[in-house]
DNA sequence: TGGGGTTAT
DNA sequence: ATAACCC
């Protein structure tokens, strides 16, 4: 007989040969990516439903960062100046969107929503996600007599008007992923009241690029013949997801602006500029091969809170802004029920230079404040700003003048809860132990005990 | 350019 | 700790 134990051990020992020898039969994939349409007017708009109807933008400090589609009719931009804004647009109605609490919120729904379709979830920003439906695509494949695949039918729009060939296998998984993105968007609408956008691909950025065509509400599909049309609409190689300002720049000056260049250059002079990483995965890209994973991002790693001003220049002004973005800080760390074991803090110095150079500092949080971080009755919070503080005096030289823009603090290196009294494990191991052994990215969230206390 | 996030070095 | 990328 083959009892438990052996048969765990035989089917690990036959996962590790899966993983090693390639099928080779079917590595193809259906990635779906999802782009929420202005995703925090949309979110105003359900607050306020008044809002609806009007040109609606949404204020950061003197930036219009977002807006509706009545306000980008009338020539409003992202990341407009307000002024030019209510120029361009005086009906314009603004809103203040500094506090991105119920964005975060309507955020996370989001992903949690998509996360019933399929657990492979990654998220991108706060309106971005990709889903793997590559496991459901084929159950439902499985339910269906071959002869019967004639019946699939897309939903949405095909890229390039492709003809769809049903006997094509991969049309067909294509297609069963258009459907299940229509079911997503549609779950959506329904459970959030959001609308977005889909684009189904063979992998994260085709499925990227093809979701932007058809733009507010409505979803493409990607067929493999018109993959290189798809990459070759792209004017510039800035537009590559994965080529960003600076490696853009180092490109331009190899005398590479399109994607046709990107593809032509030389690999091994890429290399040697950009190194073997950066080379071998964007010049990949322009090809439109993808192979990274669609990482679950599971729950965040890091909570941040930042503020930006024209000028901070004083020790005690420091100190209070420091002090009010912590406290929304722990608010939001003791609602998430782990505990961030490292405290940062950011700064962005005044300079007339060009880019926004930031410096920080890390430490770790004393355990004995970690341990009264989910309880109400305790101050953790002096004690923290004296840390923050010593941070703040280690970048910045207090004596001399400084001029200040942004200050920013961070929790990270999340931990889930120790909760060493309740398993066997925690018995053998002890409490230091143990939390170790819950620490990482895919923890679940354990309900804080302490949550009465507030 | 805001107020966030991630991974790689 | 910084630098790059994403929104």
């Amino acid at each position: 007989m083959i009892n438990g134990p052996l048969l765990d051990y035989l089917s690990f020992l036959t996962s590790i040969h899966h993983e090693v020898v390639p099928t080779g039969s079917t590595s193809s994939r259906v990635i779906v990516h999802v782009d929420l349409d202005c995703f925090y007017a949309q979110v105003e708009m359900i607050s306020n439903p008044e809002l609806k109807g009007k040109p609606l933008g949404v204020q950061q400090k003197y930036l219009v960062v977002t807006c509706n589609y009545e306000a980008r009719e009338l020539g409003v931009k992202k990341l407009m100046n307000v002024r030019d804004a209510k120029e361009k647009c005086p009906q314009l109605v603004l809103v203040n969107g500094e506090d991105l609490t119920r964005y975060r919120e309507m955020s996370y729904k989001v992903t949690e929503l998509l996360e019933e379709f399929s657990p492979v979830v990654e998220r991108l920003g706060f309106d971005e996600n990709f889903v793997d439906v590559t496991d459901i695509v084929e159950k439902r494949l499985q339910q269906l007599p071959s002869d019967v695949h004639s019946a699939v039918t897309v939903c949405g729009h095909v890229y390039n008007d492709q003809a769809i060939n049903l006997h094509d296998i991969l049309h067909i998984r294509l297609l069963v992923g258009s459907q299940i993105a229509a079911e997503i968007r549609e779950a959506m609408c329904h459970q959030l009241g959001l609308t977005g956008c889909a684009g189904v691909a063979s992998n994260k950025l085709l499925a990227k690029l093809v979701s932007g065509i058809f733009k507010p509400n409505q979803q493409t599909v990607l067929l493999p013949e018109s993959c290189q049309d798809l990459i070759r609409s792209l004017n510039h190689i800035k537009e590559m997801p994965g080529i960003g300002y600076k490696t853009a720049k180092r490109l331009e000056a190899l005398g590479i602006s399109s994607i046709h260049d990107l593809q032509a250059f030389s690999s091994t002079l890429l290399i040697k500029e950009l190194g073997v990483s950066v080379a071998q995965r964007i010049q990949k890209l322009s090809f439109g091969e993808d192979n990274s994973p669609v990482t679950p991002s599971g729950p965040p790693q890091s909570f941040s809170e930042e503020d930006s001003f024209k000028k901070c220049s004083s020790e005690v002004e420091a100190k209070k802004r420091i002090a009010e973005l912590l406290g929304s800080l722990l608010n939001r760390v003791c609602q998430d029920g782990r505990k961030p074991h490292t405290i940062r803090l950011i700064i962005r110095r005044f300079s007339s230079e060009k880019h926004h150079s930031r410096e920080s500092r890390q430490c770790p949080i004393p355990s004995h404040i970690i341990q009264k971080l989910g309880k109400g009755n305790y101050d953790v919070r002096t004690p923290m700003v004296d840390i923050l503080m010593k941070l703040f005096r280690n970048m910045v030289h207090v004596k001399m003048p400084f001029h200040l823009t942004l200050l920013s603090v961070c929790f990270c290196n999340l931990k889930a809860l120790n909760t060493a009294k309740k398993g066997p494990i925690d018995y053998y191991l002890g409490p230091s132990l143990s939390t170790t052994t819950h620490s990482g990215k895919r923890s679940f969230k354990i309900k804080d005990t302490h949550m009465e206390d507030f």
